[in-house]
DNA sequence: CCTACCGATCGGTAGG
DNA sequence: CCTACCGATCGGTAGG
């Protein structure tokens, strides 16, 4: 990795935290290369367009999740065990960014849900790669016999979601300090209607 | 209301629109000025700066939110049949924005959770009261003996959340066809866990 | 409600 | 990586 390559990985780290924040579109050439010490078009030189740094951007947030997220979960049993560790692990990556502005994925869902083009397509794409990966943890649970063999598993990959979305509103909007203790019992519950039971 | 105020809720009905599209920020005066067919000045006119054009946005995105779900709601005997019907109201309102960009208290919430100022704080002043208003529907639905004696209504009240931004993000950012399907059977299921039973 | 204007900042380019 | 520059647009004001 020569120099350019590391000044590169530096811009695009801090470009990250600073998107969270103002938002992909938000997000300002100017800004960035203030917070850098670089001039404006010292930056842009590294990225063609604005377009091509939000790509960039997405695609180094989306490595950081599989290393703090997924790759810590695979050292954990399969099943049961690895959808928790997917779970407290991502708890974990929200919780974390508290000193940015929130996971920039949940940002940027809400901001470009209605914007097509490019940008949000790589934003679905990773999305949708990451709903599969729960969704396949989960699958494993039950061919290990650990979840009702009759388990809806896209429901399950689904709620997931939506636990995750109300803490991270909870947690940043509204400063609830119960906020974790409810997702944390929220999960707890999905879990146990899955499990295995006695009847089936 | 004279016709300075048919301009101004005019005015206001399209920015609540916009800005559920390109967020409170990235809502530009020039942009909302085109639309209207007005200068950019003589619609800022009608406001003292951007940010009480935000206020009034909000505000008058709420007061549309309580005519559109919660007023109807209270027609619906108290209990489970009313926390139903929020439900009911809050999925129809997420839906019937199609056309703009989502529901803006949802894109808000994303956009200016780590922006303090009065615009964040009146967003959460308005949030906070919707969790209210669910909670103490929930509450009664407990005092009518229609939910467990038992039964967290905090808890509940937070849960339902977490379905709609699921149910948001889901139907509006991947386009899951099933997103409602999903989102019902999620409350369902948390309706069921609710619900008095013989034991209790 | 308008025209006309302000300084600041935007994304992007030229040229080195 | 820089200086210097482009046209466009930003929020906001003056004055009517």
């Amino acid at each position: 990795m020569g120099k350019g390559d590391i000044t590169k990985q530096s811009i695009l780290d801090r470009a990250v935290s600073l998107a969270s924040v103002m938002g992909l579109d938000g997000l300002t050439i100017g800004r960035l290369a203030e917070e850098l010490k670089l001039s404006r078009s010292g930056l842009f030189s590294h990225f063609r367009s604005k377009e091509a740094l939000q790509l960039q951007i997405l695609d180094n947030a989306s490595g950081a999740f599989t290393e703090a997220v997924i790759r810590p979960a695979l050292h954990s049993p399969r099943g049961l065990a690895r959808i928790q560790s997917l779970f407290e692990g991502w708890l974990t990556w929200i919780k974390n960014d508290k000193t940015s502005g929130g996971c920039i994925f949940i940002t940027a869902a809400a901001e470009l849900d209605d914007k097509p083009g490019p940008v949000r397509d790589r934003l679905v794409e990773i999305q949708k790669e990451w709903f599969q990966t729960r969704r396949r943890v989960i699958e494993t649970g039950v061919a290990e016999g650990e979840f009702k063999r009759d388990l809806d598993c896209d429901q399950l990959a689904h709620d997931m979601n939506g636990v995750m979305m109300g803490y991270h509103y909870s947690s940043r909007l509204l400063n609830d300090p119960k906020a974790e203790q409810r997702a944390r019992k929220a999960f707890a519950t999905l879990l146990q209607l899955s499990k295995k039971t006695k009847t089936n």
